[in-house]
DNA sequence: TGTAGCATGTAAGCCGTTACATGATTGA
DNA sequence: TCAATCATGTAACGGCTTACATGCTACA
């Protein structure tokens, strides 16, 4: 039985505990930073730090320490919780907030060059993201054998990349198709 | 000079005006679910009048009727602040809310067989998309030429299929490498 | 010695959702 | 006549961000 139901962002931030290790506040930003961003979203700083400590007062967390350094694990409750939520509460489609496939539908309130200039700076931001999520995958080599601890992180960075690239393919041939309808 | 800096989604709505009609609140909302939703967000009912209310009071749209039935369009001024955003203001970069690849991060606090079943199920959502804005893509069809008023939201529709046949084909493939894995 | 990174929070406020309330119109 | 859909809001609240505050540590 869960204790409570707790936004997914939380379950997430739970989740990252979930490695083997105990981790600081700081230090918990750092591996969403690393993780989370590419599929879910990068909580603030002050996020991070309320929900350790709502998930503490929970339960699901427990502290070690006080002040600086502090650490965090997850409990055996919490590793239950996780597990119950994983199974049993609907997934969700996902949500996709895409500033550059907004800005196309309304294409025809600017320039066709404005559009053109966006669609290629939206490829200079997916080289960058690439490059980035490139760096993660290649930290988990080693360590993500079958058996390995990162074998899903890696499942995951490797779905991120091929992501990247389709889209990559898809904005290429959108800029064709608007230069040829200029 | 942009009166004033609003949030993303009141241009988004903005923008949803300016394809020569006037409509309801309802309409509005109607034509967000049709468009917006698969890449940008479906807002509540209750914000897209909370929405016309602040962009009339900007004027950036204006009224017409009171009551029921009452319409709204968009005001030259709103054009042109429209016009000023999608110039001047940064993209930004897409934002992905991925509960799937979420929950494949953390796998290993599962049995192989429940990712394995969320998986497949979301393939079937997948498919279910695909058909919703297949639809979408058809009732377009006639005008999307090039001059068409349609034409932008023809392209941003196509894109989206092609995005979603891509995640299909990459969800498949982690199919079989849990299928594998196991 | 000064700056960048490490580290931990509080407070205010906006965006957006859900729940609630109300009533007209259309069609089975 | 009943239900579904059309239509328009208000109120409460949660999630998350930004801005602000504070201080330590390492290193150039």
């Amino acid at each position: 039985m869960p204790r409570q139901d707790l936004p997914v962002t939380s379950y997430a931030l739970l989740g990252l505990l979930t490695f083997g290790d105990e981790l600081t506040g700081y230090e918990l930003k750092q591996r969403a930073d690393m993780t989370l961003r590419f599929y879910w979203v990068a909580p603030a700083m002050s996020q991070v730090y309320s929900e350790l400590r709502r998930l503490t007062e929970h339960g699901l967390v427990a502290r070690r320490g006080e002040g600086r350094g502090t650490t965090y694990r997850i409990t055996e409750g919490g590793r239950r919780d996780l597990a119950h939520w994983m199974r049993e509460t609907p997934v969700g489609f996902p949500v996709l907030k895409h500033p550059v496939a907004l800005r196309l539908l309304l294409g025809h309130v600017v320039d066709p060059d404005d559009t053109l200039a966006m669609l290629l700076g939206h490829l200079d931001a997916l080289a960058e993201e690439v490059s980035a999520l490139r760096e993660v995958r290649e930290s988990l080599r080693g360590a993500d054998q079958n058996g390995g601890v990162f074998r899903h992180p890696a499942l995951v960075a490797d779905w991120g990349l091929e992501y990247l690239e389709a889209e990559r393919s898809i904005v290429a041939e959108l800029v064709r198709r608007v230069e040829a309808g200029e």
